[in-house]
RNA sequence: GGCGACGUGGCCGAGUGGCUAAGGCAACGGCCUGCAAAGCCGUGAACGCGGGUUCGAUUCCCGCCGUCGCCU
């Protein structure tokens, strides 16, 4: 059985897993769901601001370590894990907080996407042919198989346009009968409480956010995880790229270390859009203390849940 | 003090005696159904200052200021 459930959303460094941790610790059965797509990476921990061996031991929570960093993982997977712990969440008559941070997870789990399927052998195919005969060609070809879906992606974005030709190809439907996509913002039974701060703020907020991770050793951490390998997805993680990039020699330890924070206020302008699109979040502009600020409403969301 | 080089948008960095002065980064705005901490699109903004040569100067000459290097 499904359980009753409240997310909290919001860029990195917003605290909104402090705001998890509070309602966990004031209300009784309150299990906590990380949605966040570096999360899941064992041995990943500083650089992905894993919640504290304390917390975890205080509280549950789930959708941490799922596998290992030389593994490939994508939303299907994500979405699949998340259903099953929802469930069972419910099956212990507790309730779950979602700690949202990665938009397209959060999507696919409070709204139940139906993600259509992969067929890498057709992927493979398009690359090449996108590569030789070019990727307006490709596009092309989407206008005629799936307008709508054509007409919804930009021309020069090959992920998109290859992607949603793979789904044609693949599954004999069209991409865009798979569901409304990601502008529809349909009733959810998850209410989201979103955290934000002003941009100067959280600009500053993850520049220190960076420092402190460094100095938690950050870089060690890194090198223990080249000596294993990391999976294309894991090896793209603000902090491990630019850190990795430094170890093979290709930029100075402080250039890699500037390039993070930089890389990581992008990111948090990138996530703030994204959740700032979506009319059902119910927006926290946190002055002083994410707790003290944004838990009650938190707390308000999940007593009706 | 002398000699030399340089001074282009927030930063880096091309370039030309005369079309609307590249590009990259950052910033800002927007997008996203299997790499999503990824990827994609769009936008604004500049020729150090003062003279001169010229039909016309960012480009050539002189001076000033500034920066860097070398020399005494």
């Amino acid at each position: 059985m499904t359980a009753p459930a409240v997310a909290v959303v919001g860029p990195t460094a917003s605290g909104k897993s402090s705001v998890a941790m509070a309602i966990a610790a004031t209300e009784a059965g309150v299990e906590l769901v990380s949605i966040d797509s570096m999360q899941v990476y064992r041995g990943m921990d500083i650089g992905t601001a894993k919640p504290s061996a304390d917390d975890r031991a205080a509280v549950a929570h789930h959708l941490i370590d799922l596998i290992d960093p030389t593994d490939e993982f994508a939303v299907a997977e994500f979405q699949r894990a998340y259903r099953a712990v929802i469930a069972d969440i419910g099956d212990r008559g507790a309730r779950a907080v979602l700690v949202g941070g990665t938009g397209l997870y959060h999507r696919a789990v409070i709204d139940d996407l139906e993600l259509p399927g992969e067929w890498p052998a057709i992927r493979t195919r398009l690359m090449t042919e996108a590569h030789d005969s070019g990727l307006r060609a490709l596009h092309a070809r989407l206008t005629e198989v799936d307008p709508v879906a054509a007409a919804k992606m930009e021309p020069t974005n090959e992920r998109r346009v290859v992607r949603a030709l793979e789904v044609c190809e693949g599954s004999g439907r069209r991409f865009s009968s798979y569901g409304p996509g990601l502008e529809a913002y349909p009733p959810s039974r998850v209410a989201q409480i979103g955290v934000r701060w002003d941009r100067t703020v959280q600009a500053a907020r993850i520049e220190q956010r960076v420092h402190d991770m460094i100095a938690s050793g950050l870089l060690d951490e890194v090198r223990r995880l080249l000596d294993v390998g990391l999976s294309r997805t894991a090896a793209q993680a603000l902090g491990y790229r630019e850190l990795i990039a430094h170890l093979d020699g290709e930029c100075s330890f402080d250039e890699a270390v500037e390039r993070t924070v930089t890389r990581t206020r992008q990111f948090a302008v990138r996530q703030l859009r994204w959740f700032g699109r979506d009319p059902r979040v119910r927006w926290v502009d946190v002055e002083h203390d994410p707790v003290a600020e944004a838990a009650p409403l938190v707390r308000e969301a999940l007593h009706h849940a």
